[in-house]
RNA sequence: GCCGGAGUGGCGGAACGGCAGACGCAGCCGACUUAAAAUCGGCCGCCCGAAAGGGCCUGAGGGUUCGACUCCCUCCUCCGGUACCA
């Protein structure tokens, strides 16, 4: 493009061009040091910020941006308070996506994952976070997950591990799926289209349910309602009581079996009409009879091809099988029939249930189904003879026992706790509690993961692998054979060695570890990333740990984040750290979601490449539209609409701060006050509106309302730009309003302010020092006061009238100036209010007549 | 299904129970320009009206209140999670 025309001589400024900014200010810091943390320093307060270390999918898109740089934002303006930041990143770099990728492309998964990584530094350096790089993570390292498989073995010895039997998803061709890999109704595999069955097999689990009520107790933490009550639900606590049935004899069957249920309605237990046994249920193929025997193996078999879900679902029509047996109420003796259905889980409770129908909305459909009867044994006073159109659940507060035998005219409550303490004295019954939370498993039949160092012996069982030896290093070289299968399993190599114990030939647990282990520690980690001998630096993690603040996607809300909890807690149990929580403060954003509607996946292909928006707008443009777009914990469909309007903005702050004193040939009104205002009083506005501007500003820093802050600084330069070239501008108000101005977006918008700030330090022969390295301002209380205010009117509720009124008015000041206002008196047409409402503050007059 | 969240102009969104629509996008008008872009200024929820003004409006339906986007009840739609995606 020539540079000779009228047009470029008439230009006054230089053009923002972040290109030629941003890459030189991130060297610059890069060669400062300026992000690396002293974990040594105690001299200023802490502050470890963590953020959800990104899995290497291969790109960073644009959800990793919206994640991460108001993360960054937070970082720097914790570092303008004077407090020593520590804001490290890593890469969940095991787990199924990098699988996938090898099979279908015949590479190797670490040679797929670490080239992502390669490129998602790279392209997290672009946003210009000011990531602590010497403290990277990478989980797949074996310097990482070698402690995944210590602290596994510590576990162990403490009974934290165990062994058990479950059953997962299994293709024959592809051994076990994950759930994502279970597609269609008929739940076919997604890789070879075979039909998926369940399989049992021996896994490893960490008993996760000893911490279930502590779990429950978040007192300390500063974590939103919403998650709180999700890992609540999640956890499901329900106090009841187990109550022993016992079978009846028959003629197949002698009787006398116990059928432990457990229930949390025991004041119920007279209008108990039939019994069910989940499809898991071990007394199910002994309590069947020999007639019964080929439906009821039918349906078991049916019900272990259904999802959890699916079983749940009160939608779905009940069904189940009669096992042609009895149970016998050990309150009243009475003879009821036992059921087989799927909507009894047999990980959840005893596996067994008594069936109430009238009053438990899946019993009373099923009891619909069946034709079993329905008996109420609870009623609120006068309702005893109502007859039911569904199950009776409300627990209105006079609910009395009906038909309950000796209980009968009971409370509801009390009665139930009667029930179970005479049941308790013949050893039929007692109180309990259950969970829905399960102990946590943590086998996976792949490939890429830590292997559990575990080595089975046929002369000495299972046998922990000496710590001395681990790592248990992945083999390098994998055949996946076109298949989904694990293949350490038919790696000789790997599986065959010696016993530690008797040296006799054994074989090794090929299944590896859960992902979420790995992320189940690694904010330690991040503070001695080198450390040899130990997976932590005892020292270090006293004095930055728990994390004061963690920010990451909601859809962690109960896996990841329990998981977290939980194992904080084991590690504390087991003397590792001394604390009981990992996480202060959380907060969790929302997610962007592609184009399609979906959360933004590489599986999905909805991802957007940030790179060309950043090659267009800058890195600060992306920053703060991603910030501006709406509120950070709801997250929102992806749209680059209104990208430009942002960047505008930053443009309008760039004119602001170099060319205070320029004037726009397309306004007639610019450079001059408007008519009637005074060079004092124009200051004082100004003044006002930056340091109301920091204060709010500030507010919204802290509760990381960064939509609004934008909205606010945006304001704050329209303001500005009405006063540019006239009188004022460049004077002690107006500069005063620059600085503001930039210091509160340095966190947001890094470079730019940077660059700005550098202008402004060189303008005035003030030695170069970074923005980022100043103290955030302080609000001058007197200049954010305002000697008048608008205070709306309404008659029956209906706004009429705006009056303005001195700011310190009194109520009955203000009521009287209201009445005198003309409008306010047309809209009253003579009447008298009735009651003169004067809103908290006089904020509003509210006047009610008729 | 269950648990959690969200529904406000053409669009993203703002609003301690107190002026609904801040801020921005798009659109329209004007200025600057030979022109376009960029930039600057103005208008901009819907309906009636030339205007002044009036009426209506926060997913649907009820309720509480002087007053409801906000609180309560019932329902609809969308998003996240539902234990082997991370």
């Amino acid at each position: 493009m020539t540079q000779t025309s009228d047009r470029s001589e008439r230009t006054r400024t230089e053009r923002y061009e972040p290109a030629s900014i941003e890459p030189r200010w991130q060297q610059r810091w890069a060669e400062l040091g300026l992000y690396r943390t002293d974990l040594h320093d105690k001299e200023r307060p802490r502050f470890y910020l963590l953020t959800m270390y990104p899995y290497p999918s291969g790109d960073i898109h644009i959800g990793h941006w919206y994640i991460i740089t108001p993360t960054d934002a937070i970082a720097r303006f914790h570092r303008m308070h004077g407090e020593n930041v520590f804001l490290p990143i890593g890469f969940d770099a095991f787990g199924l996506p990098a699988e996938n990728a090898a099979i279908k492309n015949n590479i190797n998964p670490r040679d797929w994952t670490m080239h992502n990584i390669d490129n998602m530094r790279r392209q997290l350096r672009s946003m210009g976070a000011t990531f602590d790089w010497e403290s990277e993570v990478v989980s797949a390292d074996p310097d990482y997950y070698r402690w995944n498989q210590w602290f596994f073995l510590q576990f162990l010895k403490a009974g934290l591990a165990y062994r058990a039997t479950s059953p997962v998803d299994w293709c024959p061709n592809d051994g076990t799926l994950a759930r994502e890999q279970v597609e269609g109704v008929d739940r076919h595999c997604w890789r070879c289209g075979a039909k998926v069955e369940k399989r049992n097999l021996a896994q490893w689990y960490l008993k996760v349910t000893n911490y279930a009520d502590e779990l429950l107790d978040f007192s300390g933490l500063q974590w939103p309602e919403p998650i709180k009550a999700q890992q609540t639900n999640w956890i499901g606590r329900s106090e009841g009581g187990e109550i022993v049935f016992e079978t009846a004899p028959s003629s197949h069957h002698g009787g006398g079996a116990e059928l432990r249920v457990f229930t949390t309605r025991p004041d119920t237990l007279f209008g108990a009409t039939f019994m069910v046994l989940a499809p898991e249920h071990p007394l199910v193929v002994d309590l069947t009879a020999p007639d019964r025997s080929s439906k009821v193996s039918a349906y078991v078999a049916q019900a272990a091809n259904r999802t959890e879900i699916d079983r749940l679902s009160t939608d779905r029509e009940k069904t189940g099988v009669a096992l042609g047996a009895d149970a016998i109420n050990p309150v009243n003796g009475e003879r009821i029939p036992i059921f087989v259905a799927d909507y009894v889980l047999g990980g959840y409770g005893t596996g067994a249930i008594m069936a109430v129908p009238a009053h438990d909305e899946r019993d009373y459909a099923f009891a619909e189904k069946f034709g079993l009867p329905v008996r109420r044994v609870v009623a609120a006073p006068g309702d005893e003879d109502r007859p039911l159109d569904g199950a009776y659940i409300a627990h209105a507060s006079d609910e009395r026992l009906v038909d309950s035998g000796p209980y009968t005219g009971l409370a509801a409550a009390e009665g139930g706790k009667a029930i179970v303490d005479a049941l308790e004295k013949v050893g039929k019954g007692r109180a309990a509690i259950t969970y829905r939370l399960r102990d946590w498993l943590i086998s996976r039949q792949r490939y890429w993961g830590a292997p559990i160092p575990i080595i089975y012996c046929d002369r000495d069982g299972i046998v922990p692998v000496p710590e001395e030896d681990l790592p248990v290093r992945l083999p390098d070289t994998v055949d996946y054979r076109g298949s989904g299968e694990n293949p350490l399993a038919r790696d000789e190599a790997f599986v065959n060695v010696t016993c530690p114990t008797c040296g006799d030939p054994a074989r090794r647990e090929t299944d590896t570890f859960d992902t979420f282990v790995d992320s189940s520690w690694y904010w330690f980690r991040y503070l001695s990333p080198e450390k040899a001998g130990a997976p932590i630096e005892r020292a270090l993690v006293d004095q930055w740990t728990p994390v004061d603040q963690y920010t990451g996607g909601s859809e962690h809300a109960v896996m990841h984040l329990l998981y977290a909890r939980e194992w904080t807690k084991m590690m504390r149990d087991i003397g590792l750290v001394n604390q009981d929580e990992p996480f202060t403060r959380l907060f969790n954003q929302g997610q962007i979601i592609g184009l399609d509607g979906a959360r933004m996946s590489k599986s999905r292909g909805n991802v957007v490449d940030p790179d060309d928006l950043v090659a267009r707008y800058g890195a600060d443009t992306i920053r703060l539209f991603l910030m501006f777009m709406g509120p950070w914990d709801q997250g929102g469909p992806w749209s680059p609409n209104g990208i430009g309007g942002v960047h505008r903005f930053l443009n309008r702050v760039w004119t602001l701060v170099l060319d205070a004193h320029g004037t726009d040939p397309g306004d007639k009104e610019a450079g001059r006050l408007a008519d009637g205002e005074t060079a004092a009083a124009a200051e004082g506005s100004l003044r006002s509106a930056a340091h109301r501007t920091l204060r709010d500003v500030t507010a919204d820093y802290e509760s990381f309302h960064f939509n609004t802050m934008l909205a606010k600084l945006m304001e704050l330069t329209n303001a500005l730009f009405r006063y540019r070239g006239t009188e004022i501008a460049g004077g002690a108000a107006w500069e005063e309003s620059v600085r503001l101005l930039l210091l509160m977006l340095a966190p947001a918008a890094p470079h730019v302010t940077e660059e700005l700030w550098s202008r402004r330090l060189r303008a005035r022969g003030t030695s170069w020092s970074s923005i980022h390295g100043e103290t955030w301002p302080e609000v001058d209380a007197t200049a954010v006061v305002e000697a008048t205010r608008e205070v709306p009117v309404q008659v029956n509720g209906k706004l009429r009238d705006l009056v303005v009124v001195p700011s310190d008015i009194s109520d009955a000041e203000l009521e009287l100036l209201v009445m005198a206002a003309p409008k306010v008196q047309a809209a009253l047409a003579g009447q008298t209010p009735r009651r003169v409402i004067v809103a908290g503050g006089g904020r509003l007059v509210n006047l009610v007549v008729g």
